[in-house]
DNA sequence: ACGCCCTGATACCCCAGGAGTATCAGGGCG
DNA sequence: CGCCCTGATACTCCTGGGGTATCAGGGCGT
């Protein structure tokens, strides 16, 4: 019995997302019919049946969702060959080190820095990606190396080294009166009249209950704490979040942020193994901040 | 630019393996020239030379490795994808659980029989294989769980918990004049007369160097042992592997082994998570054996 | 109640491209 | 010098993926 292809893979992924077997086919680029066929075909190959027709449209049965985690980083995983390959035989190919726009500033500083003072290191490339990228990035082969945060990345499926710990501040307009405070609490920041925490989605994409604005970009974000609307705990080194007119205050009893580097298991590449080094290496010579 | 099909990283892999298109097309079930088309077709969509041609056959170029790596990390991907899904639709799937045959012997019994006690746990069907095998057979979805011992099992792409930690034990003929000591170090085990240490293959499919004999299977190695011809250096619950005529050293300071229970990562399935939850219980109220 | 329309399924045809056979090209080695 | 083993090329064939046209059935508007 043959192994599924990559087409019948994305054929699936498409309807699944879809759940519409015409605009799956359109996004496809191919006509509806032979998608039918094709699902149809994935069904009766599998013995299980993948989605429940209906005449509104399809739905997943609970097979078709393990089918579709499992296809996506299946082809994530063929589409990373892809790229890896490429990328081997590129004689001067850049690293790619990806990290959230605006975390980790000083550490990223540092680390470029040694980097560049390393007589044979490859050049990096530093790309910045909204939350809750990065994994994504690193396992289709966008990325070599990335600068993750514990515990609020998925970490699952890399391989990581702690680089950096450290506490949380909340971020204040100057004028509010709890500005003045030299320490604060979770529970004190939790609900300020007025200042209600910004809501990040979680891993799944759905937001938590809750007063404050719902926000999925860095921009959204620094808008509204810029306005005044909203509240941020944040790693205490992530300095590009400081406007002018805000203070940091410690949150003392919010969780620690560990700052890790993580790369993709198995990639045994002296480039990132060295980067790796390198960067482990800034551990513990690193100022708090 | 379309992604690769899985048809051709198969014959990718065929080629890579073999180093040699004829062998791979027979292996592959076509015939010569169409897996050479295929090949570079390959090549001049990646843009990358994978292979050296020559006359005495073909020779992987660093591209090429890194596309095997790749390549076979992405088809596993594909297959588990297919066989997580077959299973996902069976009502009745037991989970499998796979660990090297004879180790952690006492711990699995444990977790079987607390298993067992809980009222709605689902059927876990245990599955023994060899050195080294755990990781490919949790890669390509033909088992749910692992238990695997650090730092000698290949943990990357893992999500794992801690079970139990352990020192190591030297299994000597009872007649050998160590067998009295009550203590051992690894020095003194690393050279005895006559009783070379067995050397299992690295995560490569190489062996190390040494006088002992090559050893790729448990039942190679207990008969090697039964036979008094190689020195063992085990973990101490590894009960299974006690011989009658041969007693158990530890030898201080070998590295602690600990055995931890992977699972492939992101694998939010709530029968895992309920098995590892039991795992993770026992923990601590594990006798020292 | 009728019929439109939207869903996915079926029937049938076409052709791109994957696979086969035969053959070539070149270098090591008896 | 010529055999043989390697992979490459030339061509032919035909499978199977894709297209168009059409069907089938149920919700829903009139």
């Amino acid at each position: 019995m043959h192994d599924l292809e990559t087409r019948e893979l994305r054929y699936f992924v498409a309807v699944a997302e879809e759940l519409h077997f015409g605009r799956a086919a359109d996004r496809l680029g191919i006509a509806q019919p032979p998608l039918s066929r094709a699902i149809r075909q994935l069904e009766q190959r599998l013995g299980v049946r993948l989605f429940d027709r209906d005449r509104r449209g399809a739905a997943l049965t609970d097979a078709g969702r393990v089918m579709l985690r499992e296809a996506k980083a299946a082809l994530d995983a063929v589409s990373a060959a892809a790229r890896r390959t490429r990328r081997a035989g590129d004689p001067q190919r850049p690293l790619v080190l990806v990290t959230k726009a605006g975390a980790s500033h000083e550490l990223l500083q540092r680390l470029l820095d040694a980097l560049a003072g390393e007589p044979g290191a490859a050049p990096v490339e530093v790309l910045l990606c909204e939350v809750g990228e990065q994994a994504g990035l690193l396992r289709d082969g966008r990325a070599d190396v990335a600068l993750m945060h514990r515990p609020y990345d998925d970490l699952a499926g890399f391989d990581t080294e702690d680089l950096h710990v450290e506490g949380q501040v909340a971020l204040l307009p100057a004028a509010h009166p709890l500005a003045s405070r030299d320490r604060l609490t979770l529970a004190e920041v939790r609900d300020v009249p007025g200042l209600p925490i910004a809501r990040w989605p979680r891993l799944d994409g759905s937001y938590p209950d809750g007063p404050g604005p719902e926000v999925r970009t860095q921009s959204q974000l620094a808008q509204l704490v810029a306005l005044g609307r909203t509240l941020l705990v944040i790693p205490a080194s992530s300095r590009a979040w400081q406007w002018p007119d805000h203070v940091a205050v410690p949150v003392v009893d919010a969780p620690e942020v560990t700052t890790v580097i993580a790369w993709p298991p198995g990639s045994r590449s002296p480039a990132v193994a060295s980067l790796v080094r390198t960067a482990a290496a800034l551990r513990g010579n690193v100022a708090e901040v």
